[in-house]
DNA sequence: CGGCCATGCAACCATTGGGTTGCACACCCG
DNA sequence: CGGGTGTGCAACCCAATGGTTGCATGGCCG
């Protein structure tokens, strides 16, 4: 059911460069060019991963004069980690009931 | 830090298709053909599907007869939430002293 | 104990997607 | 005000992957 829009998102956290890309945001915001400076990959291919992380709401850009900084949201992150959390509790509740009956409780 | 063996999980929840199949063992373990007769796909499509998510512990094969039928572990999903909420708590707290320290306080 | 039914494996196809190079443009700083 | 620096866009490449068909296999159930 509250599968809505979640799955982009996990889609988004697929990806090895990603969170690299994440990892080095978390200790401040950066633009694309500079994360290309610490990071084994191209500048451009640093812009297409900023874009899919901005599209699934992981990331905001801060223009800062002539260059484009981005932001971890890691309330995003939370917010992703309750749905899920709530999936799982859920299909656990459910299976944890067709356990009892077919045990004959 | 805590990446070790996450992505893989977020890039098999990074599927739709295989999010319906989880759904659907969410009714009750089911055999990949069962599985096959209400989703719009091939039973080896699904059973490729079954194969990445049991990779990586979001479901187990269990022996019913001469069919094979899949559990969903929602134990799993939500240790991958707290994880993931653990990493998003780190970069805001990170984030936040940068703040602090760019202000100037 | 024989046939049916579910599984497994392999080859193949088309699309997606991560990555690159190359170029155009825009903007700020000196 | 001019050139370097940072962005954006486009074309292209190759590997991964979701999907299919087809066939072989093997194990129950009647």
């Amino acid at each position: 059911m509250t599968t809505g829009t979640l799955v982009p998102v996990f889609a988004a956290l697929g990806d090895e460069t990603r969170w690299s890309i994440l990892a080095a945001l978390g200790e401040g915001d950066a633009s694309a060019s500079a994360l290309a400076g610490r990071l084994p990959v191209t500048r451009q291919a640093i812009a297409k991963h900023l874009a899919v992380l901005q599209e699934v709401g992981l990331v905001e850009p801060v223009r800062v004069g002539r260059e484009v900084r981005y932001r971890v949201l890691g309330s995003q992150l939370a917010d992703t980690a309750r749905r899920l959390e709530a999936v799982g509790a859920e299909w656990d509740r459910r299976l944890a009931a067709i356990k009892e009956i077919a045990e004959g409780l």
